[in-house]
RNA sequence: GGGUCGUUAGCUCAGCCCGGUAGAGCAGGGGCCUUUUAAGCCCAGGGCCACAGGUUCGAAUCCUGUACGACCCA
């Protein structure tokens, strides 16, 4: 193992201690309080007047402060942080000398003592001993902080490099409080979603990552294979088509919490691996979808936040039902002025398009193009809107609506200006869903990317006979980012994808 | 894919225009200091300036390319 400079200079620390008679990385820790524990404890004897506490706590050292005969120390654990005070006369020469000499910020560290108040008010425990539970080789980047009069928090140079933060992102959870915080509400979120879905009867289950033939949605899969199956298999791009195939099997109501995984472009909003929420539920449509989506979000929200309205780039996003809810035709209508069902063909389309300066591709299909005009209004969709009423062309798992068969029955909901969820009345008449798959396949003969299989046993499964249903997906990560006001997925999401360096 | 910007000490940054061989704060090392909290004071360290070429007597600095990243556009 090559260390550097500083490096080297903890490693020797660490022989000192172990020539002292103690282990760099004990079998165990002795523990007796959290920090939260401690201090609360410690205030509730200050209220009764009874003796103060003594307890034993751990974590890892993000300050010193070392004056002669007295030290202090900040010592931080999942619950909080707390003050070591270290004195000569309670800890002893020998004990203080070695702390002074072998512990450095980042180490994991115990100390047992009785708690106290220091001369400026702070609870610190006082320290009796003081031992090494885990030496940290590499220093960690800690930043200095300081708190205002006002309470505000200043930190100084902090670990911010976005690029490193990614890559060592135990580093980054371990310096900076408050990204720990933005995993903590990502999982409170998720299991707010579980608890609605479970209290409505839904089902959790789990269908195949790996798939002889994905499906479920537009996009380029990942492909590998089975060496001894000697079989080419993708990972999934969406559970749609194997969550469907359980409403034939008499479930009612089901749910999939899980990755997706496309191999497309990173920005923003994308991730090659992302996580998504897949939900179908037998004898509703789109209308119930509509009311399941805005109940369990702002459920959620108000679970994992205590309020429906949500700051989010500087604006605050109300989530209270009902929401809004207009048609693709007039939402592109209005922020364009392009009617596009007055333009049925791609040539008529991509020429009113380019004509009022709006860039649409030789290659892209009547069904792409529709999708470019509402990408232009998506950044405006701040508050929560259900666009409904979409394209055939575009939407081959929808059902036609019953007075206008161009159209289906479907919803993309927009928050804070980024799609977060798609929804459908369900097609389940086996002959229309062939036909709209050979039509797919012809489409893409022509557009050759984002290919959409026959799917010959979902065929068989449907014609079994699949109730009438509703179904509803929603991107997990998009979620977390409008929860916790942050505008890149990356910050979602623990281990973004990164390019691999070198 | 295109454009713009960035990459200098463990961390956060300055230096780059206008070329002369590297700076600060924090962290770390050696001291002083028994209630500090961005503790303070004294001393001494620490760098393949992302990488590879080019221009030049001389390059962190100017030019070209590559890698990685950020932002914008497609």
């Amino acid at each position: 193992m090559e260390l550097n400079e500083l490096e080297q200079q903890r490693f020797e620390k660490m022989s000192r201690l172990q020539e002292a008679g103690h282990s760099p990385y004990p079998h165990r820790s002795h523990r007796s309080h959290t920090v939260q524990a401690a201090l609360a404890d410690f205030e509730a004897a200050e209220k009764t007047a009874t003796e103060a506490p003594v307890v034993t706590v751990a974590g890892r050292i993000i300050s010193i402060r070392v004056m002669g005969k007295v030290a202090f120390a900040h010592i931080e654990d999942g619950s909080g942080k707390l003050q070591l005070f270290l004195r000569q006369n309670e800890l002893g020469e020998e004990a203080l000398a070695l702390f002074k000499k072998v512990f450095d910020l980042g180490d994991f560290a115990e100390a047992h003592g009785v708690l106290m108040r220091t001369r400026t008010g702070e609870i610190s425990l006082q320290a009796h001993t003081v031992t090494m539970l885990a030496k940290a080789i590499t220093p960690l980047p800690i930043p200095k902080e300081y708190e205002g009069h006002d309470g505000q928090l200043t930190r100084y140079s902090a670990f911010s490099d976005v690029e490193e933060r990614f890559r060592q992102r135990y580093a980054d959870l371990a310096v900076n409080a408050e990204v720990r915080e933005i995993f903590r509400t990502r999982s409170r979120m998720i299991s707010a979603l579980r608890t609605w879905l479970d209290e409505h009867e839904y089902l959790e289950v789990e269908t195949p990552v790996l798939q002889p033939i994905y499906g479920g949605a537009a996009a380029r899969p990942f492909t590998t294979y089975h060496n001894q199956l000697k079989q080419q298999l993708y990972l999934r791009i969406s559970f749609e088509l194997y969550l469907k195939r359980l409403l034939v099997g008499m479930y009612e109501r089901v749910y999939e919490i899980g990755r997706d995984f496309r191999n497309e472009g990173v920005s923003y909003k994308h991730n090659p691996e992302f996580t998504q929420l897949e939900l179908y539920c037998a004898y509703t449509d789109l209308q119930g979808m509509m009311e399941t989506t805005e109940q369990m979000i702002a459920y959620t929200a108000q679970h994992v936040l205590g309020t429906y309205e949500i700051p989010f780039k500087g604006q605050l996003i109300n989530l209270t039902p009902p929401w809004r809810r207009i048609k693709l035709r007039d939402i592109i209508l209005t922020g364009t002025g392009i009617d596009y069902t007055t333009f049925p063909d791609a040539e008529s389309l991509r020429t009113v398009m380019r004509q009022r300066g709006y860039d649409a591709a030789s290659t892209a299909s009547w069904g792409h193009l529709v999708d470019n005009l509402l990408s232009e209004v998506e950044p405006s969709l701040i508050q929560p809107t259900f666009v409904y009423d979409y394209p055939i062309e575009i939407s081959p798992l929808a059902k036609q609506k019953s007075d206008d068969p161009t159209h289906v029955e479907r919803f993309e909901l927009f928050i804070g200006g980024m799609e977060t969820g798609n929804a459908f009345t369900e097609l389940n008449d086996p002959f229309e869903q062939e036909k709209r798959f050979v039509n797919m396949g012809t489409e893409q003969a022509d557009e050759d990317d984002e290919s959409h299989p026959m799917d010959e046993d979902y065929l068989r499964a449907m014609k079994y006979g699949m109730p009438p249903n509703g179904g509803f997906g929603m991107g997990i990560d998009r979620l977390a980012m409008l929860l916790t006001d942050k505008h890149s997925i990356r910050e979602v999401l623990l281990y973004p994808h990164l390019r691999a360096k070198e």
